[in-house]
RNA sequence: CGGGGUGUAGCGCAGCCUGGUAGCGCAUCUGCUUUGGGAGCAGAGGGUCGUGAGUUCGAAUCCCACCACCCCGACCA
């Protein structure tokens, strides 16, 4: 590509309402532009980018047997109700009537067309398994939308669903989609993590998100730099405490802490670590009936509870936090002094995470607004609790898999791939008829991948103050030749479009800066796209038969034989890695 | 949904408090000079001042309503 007849348009300063690293970056180098919130034109040189992503992913998904087909935008009412996800999905998903007042949706995910294409299509276990894929441009109304194309509300997807005869075969496929994820973020030249992911009421280890790992991440991952031990924080296990619990010693006495109502606050005012104060937190599940259920989740002062371990302790889902009221109608007490001590047993459940189980001497609220308790005990001063893994693991916890601690660091979810089960197959009716002639649900698994989340991901994850650095891979174009003096000096001139037809036709992805700029212009705007590899062709180099190269993060260019350079180049670019669009 | 903020030329901003008919930098166009790290000089074009309705002789500026966008928050005692 000649930059002459190409349309690059960078901006010096990026537009105010950008706020992370790589919207403002892709603002400023013209790879996007915004059209509404959420909503983005992928400019020329940001589609390349694009398109290149996308061609990876196909290339391994045709690669992995994945059937590539094309499903709608736009679907049909009834596919939602049938799933009852048009009741359940809520707002996120962009429902709109047409001229008959039919009502319709801008497909957020496509579960419900695929299963519906399939049921219609397949109906013999001699059909199955299959695995069809679309790479299709989707719509979630966000709450808000924020980060440029990283939480967008409009996005290109990679969606594929897989149908299959048996629990077996379906994990098959799910280990395939799992291999071949890690080859496409490979591929993608992203530092990137496969970790566990709640399954939701589906339950069992069906579920993996794949996150590039970066500081702007969404996510918090936790994971065990000793093992290959990785999952969303809010699946990790906290395992119990290795010490047993203290022995009691002193005897229990009621402190005055007016005023003191955080776990904190009470530590601080008493002298003794946080570690030491036990937390309470008041949940309301209400039943059909009209009952409320009062439950007393304790926690270690300087732990926190993670909601979704919460809502898998049996008989408390669905749960909401207590308000005053109720706190006072079943602990007889101010919300911020709440303890086990004295709780009502019939009325108050009460649940500890297993490190608070653990604890011994502690100090916890008295029920009694203006008072704690110090030197308590379980099993002397309180019943003692059911316990439960109820918080958020922290760093320096012991890993899960035994084989070293926790860190948590933050992601950007590019892929998540999930066993579905029979979830959408038996609510559709997608069936077959197996080898003795009888009806059976499809086993169904679902594997995304957020195509234009990868183009942000990446430049989060690598970016300077001069712009962009995209690996080699997806970059929009792999070399750009920089004449210095194109339109002043004929040699320059002829030098420059003699190595421009020579790295094309040896299939290189080159970018010939032929513009009427300073070089100043071209070195600027070359390096704020992101081009990884740099071509200088100058007068002075002519002389004496030489060009300069110079990669995006090289400090210093260094000078290279005109005669050798292709294969200098061939040397830093892989061919296979090579994407001449 | 709640709170805060911002809307003035393609981008970044000033002007608003204290009303008098819009300005700066970058970008764009023309000319001359310049030419290895976002050039200099001279000139030019480009604005429904978010929208609507008010107050006023007169509104970017004051009042009201609406819209858009951005940020923070959404119960963890």
């Amino acid at each position: 590509m000649r930059a002459s007849r190409f349309f690059l348009t960078t901006l010096k300063e990026a537009p105010a309402d950008a706020d992370v690293a790589s919207q403002k970056l892709m603002l400023r180098a013209g790879l996007i532009k915004r059209a509404a919130a959420g909503v983005y034109t992928w400019m020329p040189t940001g589609l390349r980018v694009l398109r290149k992503a996308e061609a990876i992913v196909r290339e391994e998904m045709n690669r992995a047997g994945a059937i590539e087909l094309l499903m709608p935008a736009v679907q049909p009412a009834e596919l939602w109700q049938e799933s009852g996800r048009w009741e359940k999905y809520g707002p996120e998903l962009l429902r709109f009537k047409d001229r008959h007042q039919r009502d319709f949706v801008i497909g957020p995910t496509h579960e419900e067309v695929i299963t519906d294409v399939t049921r219609r299509e397949v109906k013999s276990y001699r059909q199955l398994p299959l695995c069809f894929y679309q790479i299709q441009t989707k719509f979630r109304d966000e709450i808000r939308p924020r980060f440029g194309v990283m939480r967008g509300r409009e996005f290109l997807m990679k969606d594929a669903y897989s149908f299959h005869t048996s629990y077996e075969d379906l994990q098959r496929q799910y280990r395939l989609m799992h291999e071949t994820y890690s080859r496409i973020f490979t591929r993608l030249g992203l530092k990137f993590r496969a970790v566990a992911a709640d399954t939701g009421s589906i339950g069992g280890t069906g579920s993996h998100e794949f996150h590039v790992i970066a500081e702007t991440g969404e996510d918090d991952i936790a994971y065990c730099p000793d093992s290959d031990y990785a999952a969303n924080v809010e699946l990790a296990e906290a395992l119990p405490p290795a010490a047993p619990r203290p022995a009691p010693e002193e005897a229990m006495q009621k402190v005055s802490t007016p005023g003191k109502t955080a776990c904190a606050e009470v530590a601080d005012f008493l002298g003794v670590p946080r570690a030491s104060v036990l937390k309470a937190i008041a949940l309301v599940s209400e039943r059909s009936e009209g009952e409320k259920l009062f439950t007393l989740l304790l926690l270690r002062g300087d732990h926190e509870l993670n909601e979704v371990k919460a809502g898998k302790v049996a008989g408390i889902s669905p749960f909401r936090f207590a308000s005053d009221t109720e706190v006072q109608e079943f602990m007889g007490c101010a919300p911020g002094y709440l303890g086990p001590v004295g709780a009502d047993a019939r009325r108050v459940r009460v649940i500890a995470d297993r490190a608070a189980a653990a604890m011994g001497n502690f100090v916890c609220g008295a029920n009694e607004a203006g008072f704690h308790l110090r030197g308590v005990s379980f099993g002397r001063d309180c019943p003692e609790p059911e316990a439960a893994d109820l918080r958020r693991v922290v760093a320096g916890d012991l890993s899960p898999d035994g084989k070293g601690r926790l860190e948590i660091c933050r992601g950007i979810e590019v892929g998540h791939i999930f066993q579905l089960r029979t979830a959408y197959s038996s609510a559709l009716g997608c069936r077959y008829l197996d080898e003795s002639g009888k009806s059976q649900v499809m086993e169904m698994g679902c594997y995304g991948i957020g195509v234009s989340r990868i183009v942000g991901a990446a430049i989060e994850q690598e970016h300077d103050e001069k712009g962009i650095i995209f690996p080699v891979s997806i970059a929009p174009f792999e070399v750009a030749i920089v004449p210095v003096g194109y339109h002043k000096n004929d040699a320059v001139r002829a030098a420059a479009d003699r190595l421009y037809e020579e790295l094309i036709a040896a299939g290189f992805d080159a970018l010939l800066d032929d513009r009427d700029e300073r070089p100043g212009v071209l070195f600027a705007d070359m390096e704020l796209i992101g081009v990884p590899h740099r071509v200088v062709v100058s007068a002075r180099g002519l002389e004496e038969g030489t060009l300069e190269y110079k990669g995006r993060r090289d400090d210093a260019a260094r000078h290279v034989r005109a005669e050798e350079i292709a294969a200098w180049l061939a040397e830093k670019i892989p061919g296979e890695s090579r994407g001449n669009t």
